[in-house]
DNA sequence: TGCGTGTCTTGACAAATATCAATTTTAGTC
DNA sequence: GACTAAAATTGATATTTGTCAAGACACGCA
């Protein structure tokens, strides 16, 4: 593994506070892979064996069902990803697969779990990153229950306005078939919902999406 | 607060690691109240101030948005509840009401957190929690994603089956209108996706579901 | 540059689900 | 045990979303 990955990932947040000598500890069997694009790192129902951090490329979590399937979240570097399953030791509940050309660091799951009784720092900033990701599936979840696919979509770029930060417009950084799929409808779906924006002013090119007022858009979601 | 309520207390899985001493330090300023039927707790973008531990009854969170509502966990005692927010500081992402007459611990968010800070066990708990949680967002925004509202309603039939563990029957504990809401679909959808299972050996009769033929209903989700 | 593959879009249609209104059933109260 | 109010069901209809098929467009590669 390159030294440059080793502080790459004890730059994340997650693992940011370890003491030195535990973090090392944790990452002593750890190994770094690079992956083609569209492969599929793991299937839901695996065991999880490693803890994943994502050095470079994009991932997607995605879940099978009855020969359909959904783009649960998208993981960008540098980030982990499967926390909960490794903490628990059980099955995956996700499968997921490069996006693109990726690098993959893998610590293995029962190291991860030592480091977190060995260093309060550590369980304390897992704890972080469990609960948010609680609250992103919980806001998912809500989404679906209560929204309308172009509502979803509408919520959707709202947020990467503000992620993003450059104002007045959005960049899709997948596919839009994918995105369709995170968002929970078909890619015609999507199409469709993009052109009922158009109303709001909202304008797509491409990957490019204008969005000139803001307001209007959330004046269609209408909640407080 | 009851010397019963504490024991209880204790003996949940997110506290009965906890040394004696951080556990009493953490409800020191922790208090036991009553609440009627129908009553709301709190509201979503609310701070989270204290955590919540269901004695008795049950409690219902949902979400709003636009007018509507969807009911997104039932709570039942005895359980601890809106965790996440509280480790993180963070506004509530849910409502919560009671169903039915309640009695419910609140403990100081702060102390929660300094308590997890304090207690390895603790910590180690908490994570199980937030996992676990996490865990089951995920499966709810899995089924929402991928399949449609009578397959939502086969899939909570065989978990119950199996958490409840009647052989051949399930009960439905809560009101209709709200296990329609909590499976994302309107009452109306509900009775009719019931009505839909018949065909599978599915009886309806008021709160008591027969199901006489599990693996008929298995196969209706046909997914590995 | 041109070819080929796959994505995106569009239209026509079908299926799923919501909405509205009316009725039956259930549960709670006096 | 009758009365009331809410919940559950049913039917008719509207809306939303998915499916299928065709064409437009974009991208990678020889």
């Amino acid at each position: 593994m390159r030294d440059q990955d080793l502080n790459d990932i004890q730059r994340l947040p997650l693992f940011s506070g370890m003491a030195t000598e535990h973090f090392s500890q944790m990452l002593r069997a750890a190994y770094a892979q690079d992956f083609p694009a569209q492969l599929q790192l793991f299937r839901q129902d695996d065991r999880a064996d490693f803890l994943h951090v994502l050095m470079e490329g994009t991932v997607a979590l995605f879940a099978q069902s009855g020969g359909r399937e959904a783009t649960m979240a998208i993981i960008r570097p540098v980030s982990s990803f499967i926390l909960a399953a490794c903490m628990l030791d059980q099955p995956l509940l996700m499968s997921a697969r490069t996006m693109s050309r990726s690098r993959i660091v893998l610590i293995p799951a029962t190291d991860v779990r030592k480091a977190f009784r060995a260093d309060p720092e550590f369980a304390v900033a897992a704890n972080r990153q469990l609960a948010m990701g609680f609250r992103d599936m919980v806001g998912q979840a809500k989404s679906l229950k209560l929204r309308k696919s172009n509502e979803r979509l509408v919520d959707y770029l709202l947020t990467e306005l503000e992620v993003q930060g450059t104002a007045g417009r959005v960049l899709i950084s997948a596919e839009k078939r994918v995105l369709a799929s995170f968002l929970g409808m078909t890619p015609e779906s999507l199409s469709r919902a993009f052109k009922s924006l158009e109303a709001a002013g909202v304008r797509v090119s491409g990957s490019q999406v204008a969005i000139p007022d803001p307001q209007r858009l959330r004046a269609l979601l209408d909640d407080a």
